[in-house]
DNA sequence: CAAAACGGTAAGCCATGACTAACCATTAGC
DNA sequence: GCTAATGGTTAGTCATGGCTTACCGTTTTG
């Protein structure tokens, strides 16, 4: 699970910046060339080229190459990882407002 | 859904640096003072200050008195928009990935 | 093989934001 | 009412990292 959580961490590090979180919704409507999500976004194709390295380093994207054109895609396992470490923190969050909950009751 | 989406990214954003992380976990184990919290981070009381702000704003957390103490807790709602957020793209990484693996077929 | 298309990389600039120190406000307890 | 406890706020410093420009490597195409 440790591996697991630090890829959660790697996403949420990642999804943290505007720019990503625009690649990676774009993305998730469908694989795209670099140059192509470039020209959707107000940086230059140096720009998406870094922040895609990020991406696929944590796991969110992963890369194909068709030509000279590199196509980028969705890795539905970064996200993945993200549900389990969120649903983890839901968890514990749900028990202890329960907890908290019954306390402020046996308090009246 | 929009309102969803955007406490979403707010979420996103808050949680995308590492001591505000450690504060959510934290957290997420049982309900905590300011002071409680900065005396087990490497970070002053004021930064803690800080990140409790933003992730109040965030939706990820709720505040609560008690005496001169303010006690915080994790905000299930915060989780919810963001678990939201992952889904939708998730669902559109799949159904996108389906395609891809569709046209991948046909071109056989 | 030459030129074009496509992208990754390096160096450098600059803005954002995380942090601390100092101060002020509120509540509790003697 | 005075003191201690607790924490929010402000001003200012500094590092992180996002962006651009320039350059280089690879693959395709004529």
């Amino acid at each position: 699970m440790a591996y697991r959580s630090k890829a959660a961490v790697a996403a949420l590090e990642s999804l943290g910046d505007p720019t990503r979180r625009a690649i990676f919704e774009r993305l998730s409507r469908g694989a795209s060339a670099v140059g192509d999500l470039a020209a959707n976004l107000p940086v230059t194709r140096a720009a998406v080229s870094q922040h895609l390295r990020v991406l696929k380093d944590a796991g969110l994207v992963t890369q194909s190459a068709q030509g000279t054109r590199r196509i980028y895609r969705i890795d539905p396992r970064g996200i993945g990882a993200m549900r389990e470490w969120l649903d983890a923190h839901w968890v514990n969050a749900l028990d202890a407002f329960k907890a908290f909950a019954d306390a402020e009751e046996t308090l009246k």
